[in-house]
RNA sequence: GGAGAGGUGUCUGAGUGGUCGAAAGAGCUGCACUCGAAAUGCAGUAUACGGUCUCCGUAUCGAGGGUUCGAAUCCCUCCCUCUCCGCCA
């Protein structure tokens, strides 16, 4: 959410926005709208605020009215004004509720220094490290190369639990929990607070992150949990999609003390996806799955620009050194604005070479959001002023699993039709080769 | 799943229709006293919003709705917490 301020003194801005981004659900001319309504609120509010006024002077008044006649005047005037105040609250909770629902949509504002552009075509390559490997022999994609050493069953996955179910075994398990754990112990040396977050979370926290309303049917609904026996509903909770989502709503509607921030996290969660608008991409292996692990860096800063660069640029250094610890050869693209997202202030993803498909694949997502899911979080911290800010949001991949896995099969098969370890996740799986024949 | 108790400011805790944004105590801040500290005394100490913005107003006593001229207080619905029993990884 932006602040309304903002939105009334720089419409142009968050017009630009709108249309740059390619924003679902609202237009252009919606801007004009909000300010429409919020000069319409701010007449009704102080409307509403001078008959309450007169209400409480009533009321006041009333017990030391000298005489009946008195007495009865006032209650006849109180009841008359209750009913013109029942409507002129009746008009702005229109009003507010009008104005709530435009604003929620309204994206947040581009840094100036991301690419304008319509989709990932446009989205600039900043840096590229390692470099692609060379094989010798015809590579294999991780799912021939897996399901044929049996470190992996889509098939029974399937018959399980539907499409783009999947089982991981034997050493690929270890691996995957092992790569995991690497990552997360590296964050937690840098200083980041390991979180395991609650993976089912209120409606309030999509609404927080800024996933709604936008990804509305993509999220799971995983249900009501307190139904009663007329059969009413209680309030649904969802299949969070990524650890962001529970670790901004930690911090929902509290008042950080500013001198405790930057306050870094990293969450280890499941993170489930229905993947939607995507049924028909990526339909083999492990790179689209509705379920997966993932290891999420949240920060949350103060409201300064310059800071939260650089905690962007640090949650890229983190990532980039878990990739580069695998030896991945990986790509860093700056987004432009219409691959970005609506919550987003500027975003990079790194993209991990995948032999298998002979081309790069996103691993990672980084977001500087600035306040916007802050905002919607209502989340602030006190200044040395003790003035109330609210506060800056970022995150970034560190490790997403199984996805990354197919970059780290694919990478290190052998000839032989094995799979190198990586040294840093030897000590996990007490091997350095993963051998076709070593899955039982 | 069964039974009971309760949700008031930073905390403890009073308050059963108007004089209550809310007693009292604690905490915190400032001042005084002191070589300094403790103790003591005095004063201040919620948040959000609106305005004619060093001041005034409005709202907030778990949330929402209702009754009333007027609700922390009465009524309804919901949420949450705690205790005991049962079940359970």
């Amino acid at each position: 959410m932006l602040d309304l301020h903002y939105v009334l003194t720089n419409p142009q801005k968050v017009k630009d926005a709108i249309s740059s981004k390619g924003v679902r659900g609202i237009s252009s001319s919606d801007v004009d709208t909000i300010i429409t309504l919020a000069n319409e609120q701010r007449a009704l509010v102080t409307e509403t605020q001078g008959l309450r006024t007169r209400r409480n002077e009533i009321a006041d008044t009333i017990q030391k009215a000298e005489t009946p006649e008195e007495k009865q005047k006032l209650i006849a005037e109180g009841k008359a004004l209750k009913e013109t105040l029942q409507t002129k609250e009746a008009a702005l909770t229109t009003v507010e509720a009008d104005l709530f629902k435009l604003m929620s949509y309204v994206p947040n504002v581009p840094s100036d220094d991301t690419p304008i552009g319509k989709d990932e075509n446009d989205n600039v390559e900043i840096r590229t490290v390692g470099e692609k490997p060379t094989f010798d022999f015809p590579v294999k994609n991780h799912v021939e190369l897996l399901t044929g050493m049996d470190l992996a069953d889509f098939e029974r996955g399937t018959k399980v639990s539907g499409f783009r179910g999947y089982y991981l075994k034997g050493d690929l398990a270890m691996l995957h929990y092992g790569a995991l754990m690497y990552a997360f112990q590296k964050l937690v040396a840098k200083g980041y607070t390991p979180v395991i977050p609650p993976a089912l979370v209120k409606s309030f926290t999509l609404f927080g992150s800024g996933h709604h309303p936008w990804s509305g049917a993509d999220v799971y609904e995983a249900g009501r949990p307190d139904i009663d026996e007329t059969g009413k509903e209680g309030e649904v909770v969802s299949l969070a999609a990524t650890a962001e989502i529970p670790l901004m709503g930690m911090y929902a509607n509290e008042v950080l003390d500013g001198s405790q921030l930057p306050l870094k996290m990293v969450g280890l969660s499941p993170c489930y996806r229905r993947e939607i608008g995507s049924y028909s991409k990526d339909v083999k292996g492990f790179y689209r799955v509705h379920e997966f692990m993932k290891i999420e860096q949240v920060i949350l800063c103060h409201a300064d620009s310059k800071e939260a660069e650089e905690m962007l640029q640090e949650l890229m250094r983190n990532s980039e050194e878990i990739m580069q610890d695998f030896k991945l050869h990986y790509r860093v693209l700056a987004m432009c604005t219409g691959d970005m997202g609506e919550p987003q202030y500027k975003k990079y993803d790194i993209e991990t070479w995948m032999p298998g498909k002979g081309g790069y694949g996103e691993t990672h997502s980084a977001s500087n959001m600035s306040d916007f899911q802050c905002r919607r979080n209502n989340i602030r911290y006190t200044n040395k002023d003790g003035e109330r800010i609210v506060a800056y949001s970022l995150n970034n991949t560190a490790l997403a699993s199984p996805r990354f896995l197919v970059a780290l099969v694919e990478n290190n098969q052998t000839a032989e039709g094995h799979i190198k370890v990586p040294e840093v996740l030897q000590p996990f799986l007490g091997k350095d080769l993963i051998k076709a024949s070593s899955a039982p």
